[in-house]
DNA sequence: TATACAATTAAACGATTGCTTAATTGATAA
DNA sequence: TTATCAATTAAGCAATCGTTTAATTGTATA
C-alpha cells in the first residue's frame, strides 16, 4: 500500500503536485491494446491479416495451431474490434478492422530490430 | 495441431507459398515489447519516467502500490533494458533507457482515444 | 558500532492465460 | 433428409502473472 513509502521524498517530486496523477490518467486503459498484442500468436494473426483476409483454417495451417486455439484468439481480437469477419459458406473470412494496429506493430518492429 | 485444418483451402491462399512463413518470421519476438506494456502499472511507470527520473518510493506513492510490487515491475523493465537506474544514498533513481518506448505508448494512446 | 530505512529478494497465494479435448452450432452437398 | 466439414463454444488443466507478507541486503546516520 501507499503508506510505507519513504518519508523523505526525492528532490523534484512533490507529493501534493497533481501533475503525476494527471499523467497516469492519460495512459489509463491504453495497456488494453498492448494486452491484445502481448501474445505472439495474436501479433502474427494481425500481421498476416494486414496482407488480406484469411479464413480460420488457413490461419491455423500457417501458424501450425489447432482451430479452437486460433478461434479463441480471434474472438478476443473481435471483441476488441481489431478484426472483423464475414461468413461465406462454411468458412469465416477474417480481416483487419483497425488498420492502425499494424502501424503499432511496425513501430515496435523497428524498436525490436534496433535493440538487437 | 496443423493436421485438422480444412482440406479445401481458401481462394488466394497457397499452402506451399513461403510468403506467409516469411511474414510471421518478421514479427517473431516483437510481442516481447508488448508484453512489457501489457500491464497497466508498467505502462504508467514508463510514462512517468518519461518526465524525469524517480525513485522507487516515489513511484510507489504516486501509483498507490507497495514497494515490492513496484520493485518487481522495475526488475522486469530493467532486464528488458527499458529502464536504467543509479543509486544515490538509500534511494535508487530510475529513468528511461529506451526513449522509443514512450513513442510507442503515445501511438497506442491515439488509437485508444480514436476507438472510444 | 548500532539503528534506521530504501530497496531487493524469496516464498506463497489467488487470478488469469492459453492450450487441449470434446461437444455443439451452422451451412453445404449428396 | 442425412452426412460432412468449418467454426465456435465449453470444460478442464498446466503454466504464467501480479500481488502480498516476510526476510534480507545495502547504505547512511546517530
Amino acid at each position: 500500500m501507499s503508506e510505507d513509502v519513504c518519508e523523505s521524498y526525492c528532490p523534484g517530486y512533490r507529493q501534493d503536485d497533481p501533475h503525476y496523477q494527471e499523467l497516469i490518467l492519460e495512459v489509463a486503459g491504453v495497456s488494453e491494446i498492448f494486452k491484445a498484442l502481448s501474445d505472439e500468436t495474436r501479433t502474427k494473426i494481425l500481421y498476416l491479416l494486414a496482407e488480406g483476409e484469411l479464413c480460420v483454417c488457413d490461419l491455423a495451417d500457417i501458424l501450425g495451431m489447432s482451430l479452437p486455439a486460433i478461434s479463441h484468439h480471434l474472438r478476443l481480437l473481435r471483441t476488441m474490434r481489431l478484426v472483423k469477419y464475414r461468413r461465406q459458406g462454411k468458412q469465416a473470412y477474417y480481416s483487419l478492422d483497425d488498420g492502425h494496429i499494424v502501424q503499432l506493430i511496425k513501430v515496435a518492429q523497428e524498436h525490436f530490430a534496433e535493440s538487437r
